[in-house]
DNA sequence: TCTGGGGTCCTAGGACCC
DNA sequence: TCTGGGGTCCTAGGACCC
């Protein structure tokens, strides 16, 4: 039986936003979405005040007033910077680590003698040495190291501090605990599925545990009944140290205000493109078809809505910029309505396969060794000069429709113009 | 006035074929 | 009034995750 771990960073922005403001410590801190939309990381204090992740800034300037909450505005260089410092003192602890999400990450603890005392020195350690606090849970599935880590988390147990191990349990105290937890709790079991299944008086995490797997499957799905195995402790996913090419890439905004203009639109959706562009060619794929979409704002009733999307094959696999802005131009031309307050665009690459087995286009005029040249060209000088430092088309930077983020912090790990200082 | 962004997997149903 | 059956492929949409 496999001993897995699952290692997060606690309120990962806002621990994040800490290292470098100890100000921050001991006080509720927010870390706002793109646009200064939506809460997306509370630290303990603000969960406590019971605000909800993706609650909207403007519904809670009352209570952030009264209880002098420190707003922020993302910062997602700084969250990947220290994210990668994070997981390089986790992978020290095992030989096999699977990076899951920006604060997330699966170890391979199987064949470890005390893997709780191994789970309390990486958390020590990471603290000391990034200034993240983690918790570990420990488990013989993914499932049940994700319920262990809630567990840790959450102080369910009397030995749950910061580490939590379900296999450390008799069965008669898993029994307990486990019908202690709401089935929402469980990876994979959404608000949907948690209603529905309330519905069948499975309320606990035990009840899930204990359903039958094949009238779960019958009533939802496959990955329902891998869910049920997994509580059982039968692991059904694996743990895979590989970074797996992306199927989809997808860059997509909401407008600092809303557009109407046919230009504007233009330019948001090819700053998006070239985004996308530089994304699928770092994991050396191309794309053979490409979804345009562009939206209103569904929250404003009053306004006429307009939501559509549209896909536009290529002639032949690409990765190069011009030949996919052209794509995108395309598809807001079909799509594109005056008379609309548009909020949101995006661009979606589709079919993306690996750009060594791309196959040449008979009716291609460009050379496609030369584009290719030229791409990685301006991807190197973009990596070593900043972003948009060399771009196609110039758009103008500071559009109207470029995102609001007026609470950010500085870059403190990734720019020398930026680093904190100790006196100054 | 103000409501994120980027992914994955699964299923149902239609199109199409023989 | 009668109007096959089964397989495959593709897409849209739902549900979930962080």
């Amino acid at each position: 039986m496999p001993t897995l771990a699952l290692i997060d960073g606690n309120n990962f922005y806002c621990s994040c936003e800490r290292v470098f403001n100890p100000a921050l410590n001991g006080v509720p801190v927010i870390v706002l979405s793109n646009n200064d939309g939506c809460v997306v990381a509370r630290s303990n204090e603000v969960k406590d005040l019971g605000v909800k992740m993706g609650t909207p800034l403007f519904q809670m300037v009352d209570l952030v007033r009264r209880h002098g909450i420190r707003v922020l505005s993302s910062n997602y260089t700084l969250y990947g910077d220290l994210s990668r410092r994070m997981m390089a003192v986790i992978g020290q602890f095992s030989p096999l680590q699977e990076i899951y999400s920006i604060d997330e990450c699966f170890l391979d603890f199987t064949g470890i003698a005390d893997v709780r005392a191994r789970a309390l020195a990486l958390r020590r350690r990471v603290q000391q040495w990034v200034g993240i606090p983690v918790c570990v849970g420990i488990g013989p599935s993914k499932t049940l190291a994700k319920l262990a880590n809630h567990i840790a988390k959450k102080g369910l147990h009397p030995t749950a501090v910061g580490v939590f191990d379900y296999a450390a349990l008799s069965s008669s105290e898993q029994d307990a605990l486990l019908g202690r937890i709401s089935v929402s709790e469980v990876w994979g079991i959404g608000p949907r599925h948690a209603l529905s299944l309330q519905g069948y008086g499975i309320a606990t995490v035990k009840d899930l545990r204990d359903a039958d797997p094949r009238l779960m499957r019958r009533r939802y799905s496959v990955v329902m009944e891998r869910t049920v195995a997994e509580l059982r402790g039968i692991a059904c996913l694996e743990l895979g140290e590989v970074v797996s090419a992306k199927q989809q890439i997808m860059v997509s905004r909401s407008f600092g205000m809303l557009i109407e203009r046919y230009a504007e639109l233009r330019e948001a959706l090819a700053s998006y493109m070239t985004r996308a562009a530089e994304k699928l060619r770092a994991q050396r794929s191309v794309t053979s078809a490409v979804l345009v979409f562009i939206r209103t704002n569904p929250f404003r009733e009053g306004d006429p809505q307009r939501h559509v999307s549209t896909t536009v094959p290529l002639a032949c696999p690409s990765d190069d910029t011009r030949i996919l802005l052209q794509a995108a131009t395309a598809g807001l031309r079909q799509l594109y309505r005056p008379g609309y307050r548009y909020q949101k665009a995006g661009v979606l690459l589709l079919d993306l396969t690996s750009a060594l087995t791309i196959q040449a286009d008979l009716f291609d005029d460009r050379p496609g060794e030369r584009g290719q040249r030229l791409m990685q060209t301006v991807d190197r000088l973009n990596r070593h000069m900043g972003r948009d430092t060399v771009r196609f088309g110039a758009p103008n930077v500071r559009q109207r429709w470029t995102l609001r983020a007026a609470h950010k912090s500085r870059c403190y790990t990734t720019r020398w113009d930026e680093l904190p200082s100790a006196r100054t």
